[in-house]
DNA sequence: TGTCACATTAGATATAATCTAAATCGCTCA
DNA sequence: TGAGCGATTTAGATTATATCTAATGTGACA
């Protein structure tokens, strides 16, 4: 992912393109997982410049506000983050907490009528069941 | 509900009645609302029999292992539970995390090649957006 | 009645996320 | 260029949420 296309990004939301912040955006963009915020402060910060902890978290934060990157909260775990490329659904699994990508199709809405005045941003579709590593374990043990 | 309806629905998932399980059954089952694990224990202990914060998480664990109660992360706040009665999906408030019921409509699965070896237990479609309470003090405020 | 697996408990501990207040950065404009 | 100043970063403290530990209790059943 080229670097100009970052900042530009990140300015097109009103977002100042720090050095933290775009180390947060760029480690995001080309990771393939879906890393807790604790695992991109360690990864962010195998490498200059320096981020904080307080700083990733803060970015995080800024980045979700602004639509760029999505938060999947995992029960009883740590939160993961993805940057926002092609549509996609996720699979999250029962045993390990793993979030995987599962290729995008439409979802229906709902009757308008079942909404009433709530205003609807996005309809998220999320798998459960056991990962491709878990699924063996699953019967034996 | 009946006392005895929640007695056979626990002892059909294989759990003890016990009186603490059975009072955090019955108070999801007849609650409306999405309630965090602190508002059950406090809730459940306005009566007797009491019930210890780690009996509350422990029975919330055992009850949702057997299918019986739902869990829904919540970004950035304390997961909120629900009885699993009538199948239905789930609106998020972004403003107040406010967990709300939407009417069932069935959901298409996911072609079965892009699952690969996973093990499919369920989908689970969340509408995101502002709830009623939160909508009108978004334009303005 | 005795046994034993299951269940409960208080309090300690772990984990995840946020807050605080001080320092620093980096636009903007004179 | 270089104040001025709001945005950002930072270390560390703090809060919030959830789990663990080890001692104790409970009840089904032999
Ligand atoms: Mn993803
Ligand atoms: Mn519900
Ligand atoms: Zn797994
Ligand atoms: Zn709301």
């Amino acid at each position: 992912m080229d670097a100009e296309t970052i900042k530009r990004t990140l300015d097109g939301s009103g977002l100042r393109c720090t050095p933290q912040r775009y180390a947060v955006m760029a480690f995001l963009m080309e990771c393939k997982r879906h890393p807790t915020a604790a695992e991109i402060f360690e990864s962010v910060n195998r490498m200059d410049p320096r981020c904080s902890r307080a700083t990733t978290y803060n970015n995080l934060r800024d980045l979700v506000q602004a639509g760029l990157v999505r938060e999947v909260a995992v029960e009883g775990r740590a939160a993961r983050f993805d940057a926002k490329g092609m549509r996609h659904h996720h699979f999250i699994c029962d045993r390990c907490g793993n979030v995987e990508d599962i290729g995008w199709y439409n979802v229906p809405r709902p009757a308008s009528g079942s909404l009433g005045k709530r205003v609807l941003r996005e309809c998220e579709l999320i798998f459960r069941g056991l990962c491709t590593k878990c699924a063996p374990r699953h019967a034996s043990g």
